[in-house]
RNA sequence: GGAGGGGUGGGUGAGUGGUUAAAGCCACCAGACUGUAAAUCUGGCGUCCGGAAGGGCUUCGCAGGUUCGAAUCCUGCCCCCUCCA
């Protein structure tokens, strides 16, 4: 099946995250280019067809430059969420391996970059539209703390963790209670990590940051942001629901529908924008020693960065591919060398 | 020139004698998060001291006044808006 001279041992895992805005993309690009790497998009929004504009979705010209995956996978109306995220994107960076190219993981959605690097262990119960509406049914009757204390009966230990006004949080974890009641629901990481990753962190000064959100914002609209809607709105999906429910869909919906001015929706897209940043810097800690932060805008088309005093891209790739030279353990990496 | 309306914290906007450092919303800052995460939820947000409880100081156009006490009442001044000339 695969000859053990061949074998990966390690292979490294580069990933890219930050803020919307700061340019992910097209540093991703340019990595990929130098290092002969695929890109898996870790944003929970660009999975989507049709929502283009919005997402600032690479174009169909940046997607030629290299090969893309996770983007245009699922109508609006299709759920997406964290296991089918890493499913997928651990198959993913498998096959790429396989292929001896690099995976490089592009993206803003902190949990899902997280989960798939720490390895977690999500409880394997599915979303269950009914229970959930019954339970927002009930707490609009008796109030969010109604629920919680069914939490709290069920799973204390759960509960201590949640806010109890958090009512989706809340919701889910009785649901998981509900499924599995057998075994409480308890944070796990028991699966595998990427051990042999490479996290770059672009970040920017945020009142610069803002001004490009906003700047950016501007383009949309004239990029036709507004007819992406109306198209999506023509299609039967509904702004403010799903992903649509994320800057700018929802505003643009709002305004379509006679609720706010224009000027009033594009204004408020660039707050709840800057929302989206602070909340991702929550995942994204400039203080975290796992991620490699740059600072500014990185000038397209490098040939090789240097994380930090010392080390490049290049310096790390080369310390962790270890292609064929030991003749460890390999059995599982085998596995997926097989697929290829 | 005349008749009205109005000036409140970064913005908007409540508040018409004490329980008001002044609602709510926005902006902004910080945080939570393990199957919706660009979502959901929480805290802070005049200023100084304090770990906190709490305390001090300064705020509601400006200047005076009434009152035990004023963003709120009175007087004058400045500015803005609408309408009539």
């Amino acid at each position: 099946m695969n000859s053990p001279t061949l074998a990966v041992i390690t292979t490294p895992v580069l990933l890219i995250v930050g803020p919307t805005a700061v340019g992910k993309t097209s540093l991703a690009l340019s990595l990929a280019s130098r290092f002969d790497g695929e890109i898996i998009n870790a944003d929970s929004r660009q999975v989507y067809r049709h929502m283009d504009i919005g997402t600032a979705k690479p174009s169909p010209h940046e997607q030629q430059q290299a090969p893309h995956h996770l983007l245009d996978i699922l109508d609006p109306d299709q759920n997406f969420d964290l296991a089918k995220f890493l499913s997928l994107a651990r198959d993913l960076i498998s096959e790429i391996q396989g292929r001896e190219r690099l995976p490089i993981v592009v993206g803003g959605t902190g949990q899902y970059i997280w989960a798939l690097l720490e390895g977690w262990n999500v409880p394997e119960v599915p979303p269950d539209a009914e229970f959930r509406a019954a339970k927002l049914a009930e707490a609009e009757q008796h109030g969010p703390e109604f629920i919680y204390q069914q939490l709290q009966s069920a799973d204390p230990t759960r509960a201590a963790q949640l806010d109890f006004r958090n009512l989706r949080r809340v919701i889910r974890a009785l649901e998981v209670h509900h499924a599995q009641a057998s075994q409480p629901q308890t944070a796990g990481q028991t699966s595998e990590g990427l051990a042999h990753s490479l996290i770059i962190g672009l970040t920017m000064d945020r009142t610069q940051l803002y001004q490009r959100i906003d700047d950016r914002l501007d383009q949309m609209m004239i990029e036709g942001l507004e007819e992406e809607v109306r198209a999506l709105t023509a299609l039967g999906y509904v702004p403010g629901e799903g992903p649509l429910a994320g800057p700018g869909y929802r505003e643009l919906g709002e305004y379509l529908t006679g609720i706010i001015s224009l000027d009033e929706a594009v204004q408020r897209t660039k707050f709840q924008t800057h929302r989206l940043v602070r909340r991702q810097y929550n995942w994204f800690k400039l203080v975290d020693p796992r991620i490699k932060w740059l600072a500014g805008a990185v000038p397209d088309g490098v040939s090789d960065l240097e994380i930090e005093a010392g080390q490049t891209v290049q310096n790390f790739l080369s310390d962790r591919a270890c292609y064929g030279t030991i003749s460890g353990d390999s059995s599982q990496i085998s596995d997926d060398m097989g697929t290829r």
